[in-house]
DNA sequence: TCCGATTCCATTGACGCCCATGATTTCCCA
DNA sequence: TGGGAAATCATGGGCGTCAATGGAATCGGA
């Protein structure tokens, strides 16, 4: 599948129009909506994005109630509830409600930032302050990534 | 599967654009995206390159959460964050984003670095200094590598 | 008829594609 | 075994295309 990647700044004109990223435009062109999904982030000042694909796997995760606690569920919910469905113009432009924008405290540029699966939209310098706080603990506490190994050529594993 | 191995100095031209090692983009042919994904090091003044495939590895790793602290799913948001993708020209070209080459000290030549599954940009000089210290320690440790057992089933490679 | 939303068109700058060159290596054959 | 032909690769430059952006035009609903 797919992945979202890199972090791509982009302008807000006078009619609050964005352009999605060329990269993550393709990435979601196999899915049925042409579009993005997004919502308000609970953690962050920032906006979750994703494409349809995505919510509907949430949404088959969630019903499977083995996965998931009561309070995964909950969670879940709510994200369906605060997501909007967001279709790009032929340009590729997309409309970022305000109550969106205000909670991310964007007003005039846009950061797309590429999460893998997914993908979230910061105001540009916030972002950068989050990054740079990440980095340097990461300079300092040193974590590895355990991959998971390839698979074996001929199936194996 | 195919490796990078040895290392390659090529130069920058006026356009921003370098070679990408020919044995390089061999081992990377078989990936879907025809290019390298590249993202800052953290540790050191140089940049990681790998192939999608490699990212689409961390992907399926951080899906696992299990695995995943909350550092590490911090640290792999920010290798997405700030991967880009590198497509090739026709000719095998890339053109290295001007951040990057700052982070690496990069401007004039480039020196690619094989690290087996993935490899390393340095600018030659700095790379050269490292690799003389990390060879002058392994003289007087004398440290020995550990080897995995060859897979049996399947018809190993 | 007015206002908002969507579509269409135009601009600009970056990036990708094409061709050419030179140097090195590989290959083939005498 | 040595020399020459052919292929490969790194490099340089011209040119076309596309993405991001801005503004005008059109559509639709109130």
């Amino acid at each position: 599948m797919a992945l979202f990647l890199s972090t791509f700044v982009n302008r807000i004109d006078k009619k609050g129009r964005t352009s999605v990223p060329a990269t993550f435009r393709a990435a979601l062109s196999a899915s049925a909506f042409q579009g993005i999904v997004a919502y308000r982030s609970f953690t962050s000042a920032c906006i979750e994005g994703c494409g349809m694909d995505f919510m509907e796997r949430l949404s088959d995760s969630a019903q499977n109630f083995d996965a998931f606690s009561d309070e995964q569920e909950n969670l879940a919910a709510l994200i369906f509830a605060d997501a909007r469905q967001l279709a790009w113009d032929p340009e590729g432009r997309i409309n970022l409600p305000e109550d969106i924008l205000a909670h991310a405290g964007i007003t005039e540029t846009v950061a797309f930032v590429g999460k893998g699966q997914t993908f979230q939209i910061w105001q540009p310098d916030a972002y950068k302050a989050v990054e740079a706080d990440i980095r340097a603990r990461a300079i300092t506490s040193r974590p590895t990534l355990p991959l998971r190994p390839k698979p074996l050529a001929g199936g194996g594993s």
